[in-house]
DNA sequence: TTTCTTGCAAAACATTTGCAAATCG
DNA sequence: CGATTTGCAAATGTTTTGCAAGAAA
């Protein structure tokens, strides 16, 4: 998409990807924005979101969709598994090299132009297992 | 989570149940309000809601997220994938037997309890990679 | 009667958009 | 200067919620 951009970093932008790449988790652009306002930076809604999508489409971030609404963001930006608890809904991420050739499988399998894909899972966290 | 309840079918609920057992794609909850109305019902949103809940808790739908930020429903209710086209947002389903045990491999490489799997696939749609 | 469900409207979220002002190249 | 980006507020789209009225067990 943007290769033939060339990467404009603003300010904003340089923080909200900052805010990204230091978090250990996958935090949403309400997270985000929360987190940019402890640290002093009071950007707009749109602002924030615009630099959501724009370091989405450079390829610096990647969007996660676990089914809670929201679109979280992760710093990994190769391909790899998410799993989502489902008590507390804590994102591990982990990789899955068995499902490299799914891709070459889905395409036999259907009539589409297969391009990308999303492996997610849901279960219990460690913690949340162990309670119950 | 619903077998130990009884199943409670009001009209409401069945009139939802059948827009999605009836229908060839997978409606969103404003495309399946949308088609009740066409046909007579005009049911609150909160109620269409409420059924959809009810009917994805008793087993008979399943929720679909492919990340345009609602939820779509499907009258298939077993192990399957789904793959979107990027330009028209088609939704296809197949199945995927090699994916069968990619439960166990994941189990393996979290230290989650796996209990659930989805496989979404991005892509080209026939028509739209005709067109591209 | 007790419990669950519906209808309606308002509220709660997540995200996008319009437009003027500021900034970048 | 022209193009892009920001800030702000309003709008949009999806889903939830509160509460009174209605239906079912």
């Amino acid at each position: 998409m943007s290769q033939q951009r060339s990467l404009l970093l603003t300010k904003q932008r340089k923080a909200v990807l900052d805010m990204i790449t230091e978090a250990d988790d996958h935090p949403t652009a309400a997270e985000i924005i929360e987190r940019l306002n402890n640290r002093g930076y009071h950007f707009a809604y749109g602002t924030v979101y615009n630099s959501l999508r724009y370091l989405t489409e450079a390829g610096l971030v990647q969007e996660l969709h676990v089914g809670d609404g929201a679109c979280h963001y992760d710093r990994r930006t190769d391909d790899h598994c998410h799993i989502v608890c489902r008590q507390c809904h804590a994102i591990a991420e982990f990789d899955l090299p068995e499902s490299a050739e799914l891709v070459q499988h889905a395409g036999r399998r259907s009539d589409y132009e297969v391009q990308a894909m999303t492996l997610l899972f849901e279960g219990l966290c460690p913690a949340c297992a162990h309670t119950a």
